[in-house]
DNA sequence: TGTACATCAGTGAACGCGCGTTCACTGATGTAC
DNA sequence: TGTACATCAGTGAACGCGCGTTCACTGATGTAC
C-alpha cells in the first residue's frame, strides 16, 4: 500500500519519517476513538497515538479537534448515504419498495456504526457550517426527497418528508440507543420486515 | 423560602453555612450547565459554580458527575411526562385525540429544552441503571404503551408501538436538532396540526 | 431547660491527570537552475 | 545529472488550564440524657 506510491523505491525504512497518508489514517483513528470513547470523551492526542504519531501532527491536516470532528461526520454522512443505496440495491425496483429499502438503511447504518451516527446527528461538535460536511449532509437529505417524490409520483410536500424521514430517524436512533428491546430482540429477517412495513406506512394516505 | 422552612428564626444570616436544599439547587444549576455547555462540557465543578457552593459539595449529595447527571436525567424524565400529561389536557378525550397530543407534547418538550432531551435519549453519560431514573423512563414508556393501546382497541402490538414512538421521537429529535428547517419555519398552530397529523397516520392500518 | 456529643453539610487547599496549543526543531520531498 | 533551496510533514518538550478527587477542617443541626 505504502510502497506502491512510491514504486521506484524498492526497500521501504522501517519507520519512515513521513507518514504517506496520515489525513485518512487519522479518520479512520477518529472513528475508532470515537467509538471507544463516545462523543464526550474523544480527544486529538487520543487520535494522534492511535494513528501512531505524535500528539501534534493532526494539526497539519485538520487544524483542530473540531476540524478532525468534522471531516469525520462528512465521512459519516457519505458511509450513510452509501449504505442507504446498497441497501436500495438489494430491493426491488419499485419506487415505494426502493424508499422503504433507504429507510431500512438508515436504520443500518445506526445499528452499524452507533457513534458515528450519534455524531453526524446528536452532536453540536462537529462545525455544520463547513462546506464539505453540508455537501454531504445534503446528499442525504436530497436522496430522502427523490425517493418520496419517486414514490408519491409528485413533488414531495413537507407533510411527506417529515412523516418518511421522521419514522426512519426515530426508528434509527431509538434502536441504536438500545431502547425498543423487543425490536432488538427480533430475528434480523423479522426486524427488517417490520422496518420496511412501518416506513411504507409513514407514507400511506391517512 | 429558605426562612419558611426556619420560621422560627426570626432572622437569616446573609450566608449561612448550609445551603438549606443543596440537592434542589444543583438540579437546577446542572440543567443550566447542560444547556449553557452541552452534555459534552458539563463538568461538575461548573455546577457548583452555579450553585454558589465550593466545588466538592455536590460530592455529598451525588457522589461524582454521573450521579448528578443521573439524577438529572431521571428529573428530565419527570418533566418529559409531564409536558406530554399536560399537551393531552389541551386535547378533545378521544383515544387518538389523546395519543396524538402525547405526540405533540413529545415534540415539545425536546424543542423547549433541547439539551435535557439529548441527556435523556443520546447520552451515555446518566447510569441508565439505576433505579429512579428507569423508573422515570419506564413511566414515559407506560404512557406511550397506554396511548396505543386505548386507541388500538386492543393490547398494542409492538408493531404499533414501534411506528408511533419512532414518528414522535423522530419528529422530536430532528427538529430539536434544527434539521427539518421547513418545518421550523412553520407558524406554530401549522406546525402543531402537521404533527398531530403525522402522529395519527403512523397508527393507521396499512 | 440545659449540656454534651455524634452526625452531617460545606470549605478550601492540594494532588495528579489529560487536554489543546505553541514552538523551535528536523527529516523528507520536490522544484529551479 | 547534480546541486541548492524552499516547502512541507512530523517531532518532542513545554506551557497553562480545568477537571475530578482527596483530605483535614469547621460550622450547624439534632438527639440523648
Amino acid at each position: 500500500m505504502h510502497s506502491q506510491s512510491h514504486p521506484d523505491k524498492a526497500i521501504e525504512p522501517s519507520t519512515p519519517y513521513h507518514h504517506g497518508d496520515l489525513r485518512a489514517a487519522l479518520i479512520k483513528a477518529a472513528e475508532a476513538e470515537l467509538t471507544d470513547k463516545g462523543v464526550e470523551g474523544f480527544s486529538l492526542r487520543g487520535c494522534a497515538k492511535r494513528a501512531g504519531v505524535s500528539h501534534a501532527a493532526p494539526a497539519h491536516h485538520f487544524g483542530d479537534t473540531r476540524g478532525l470532528l468534522t471531516a469525520l461526520a462528512a465521512e459519516g454522512f457519505r458511509r450513510f448515504v452509501a449504505t442507504q443505496y446498497e441497501t436500495m440495491t438489494e430491493a426491488e425496483p419499485h419506487p415505494q419498495a426502493q424508499l422503504a429499502a433507504s429507510g431500512l438503511g438508515y436504520v443500518r447504518f445506526a445499528l452499524a456504526r452507533p457513534a458515528l451516527f450519534r455524531l453526524i446527528f446528536s452532536s453540536d461538535r462537529p462545525n455544520f457550517d463547513n462546506e464539505e460536511l453540508c455537501n454531504a449532509a445534503e446528499a442525504a437529505y436530497g436522496l430522502l426527497v427523490e425517493n418520496v417524490t419517486a414514490t408519491c409520483g409528485a413533488p414531495a410536500t413537507i407533510d411527506d418528508i417529515a412523516a418518511v424521514w421522521s419514522t426512519a430517524h426515530g426508528l434509527a436512533d431509538l434502536l441504536s440507543a438500545g431502547r425498543l428491546k423487543d425490536v432488538l430482540a427480533m430475528p434480523e429477517a423479522e426486524r427488517d420486515a417490520m422496518i420496511l412495513r412501518i416506513v411504507i406506512r409513514a407514507l400511506s394516505p391517512a
